[in-house]
DNA sequence: GCTCAATATATCGATTCGATATAGACATAT
DNA sequence: ATATGTCTATATCGAATCGATATATTGAGC
């Protein structure tokens, strides 16, 4: 998933190795520790899949190569396991631009479907839970209730995103 | 992190691997795998922090030992550095009950200001990644947006944790 | 009795983490 | 000038965690 992320940062321009761990931190979701990041750019470098060039200092520009770049676009339009993590698929989200428009919807709303069996499933979890005389721990049941609100705020954060898409879509 | 919450769900009472798995899964931040789940039950086994006695079928019941108590104990008293992780954090906050009431408020305070300081770093970064003249990508902004915006949550309902919890402090 | 699904324990290789070591670049204080 | 410190940057180690898979047991429905 990684190997993924470097990939698709590369796409725009060469980088080295901690302005590539700099740019994910950004992203908000994922800060990416030293230990996964250099192996995974050796990793990456023996498939071929991306160069170093000599940079400023001790730095190393790491740029993509051919080869890197067709590995990112099968990466890009593999859809999926049903098991997907969060952070797989908001990496995914990272680089949706460079999947063709028509299949951007898809990708929203097969998401939004995950995420509202998710929210069912875990409905019927916290249900049970205050019913069967279980006495559940208050804080458990804190966790429970905000995991459900964060689902149902990622789900119209979705809608919002297929809707700007549709805008965008129907404008072009 | 994955040796605490066991020996927090074993505090109540004596469950199997599986029950564990999902008893965490439940409160909704963290499905752990198999993977890591038994190899813990052994590294705690070992550790002499918990035993496993023989249930029904091919189940084995683990239960917490004093020595487990203690360490439980020891964790949950120990303050988190300040990169705890999300996960670390409400792990902690899954067994706030079982540490004194005077404490609790404190827990959650401190969560809040990691967060706050969190969240303004990252209105700086959005700041800049849109000034910049960078041209950010619109999905790479979504997710920066969207990252804030749950940070913003997550503060909103640390703020109504502490609320319920000065007014059950004040009615004891 | 047979089959299928759900439950349950287990293990393997690969990935990721967290901590730490090292060292160049650059500001600024002496 | 040079010492000091802070930020940038690459690197590596051991341990924790993941994801996939194998296998056995139980129970339900046919």
């Amino acid at each position: 998933m990684l190997d993924f992320a470097i990939l698709g940062l590369l796409m725009e321009r060469p980088r080295h190795g901690y302005e590539l761990k700099r740019a994910l931190g950004e992203l908000g979701f994922w800060k990416v520790s030293f230990g996964s990041l250099y192996p995974a750019l050796r990793r990456l470098e023996k498939r071929g899949a991306i160069e170093a060039t000599a940079g400023t200092g001790r730095r190393k520009a790491y740029a993509i190569t051919d080869h890197g770049r067709d590995t990112f676009d099968t990466l890009l339009s593999t859809d999926p396991e049903a098991n997907e993590t969060d952070r797989a698929f908001q990496v995914r989200l990272a680089f949706l631009g460079h999947m063709p428009q028509e299949r951007r919807v898809r990708v929203l709303e097969d998401r939004r479907k995950r995420l509202t069996a998710q929210l069912k499933t875990a409905r019927d979890t916290l249900v049970d839970a205050r019913t069967a005389s279980k006495n559940p721990d208050r804080y458990r049941l804190a966790l429970m209730e905000h995991s459900m609100q964060s689902t149902e705020a990622d789900i119209a954060w979705l809608d919002g995103l297929v809707a700007s898409e549709r805008r965008a879509a129907s404008t072009t």
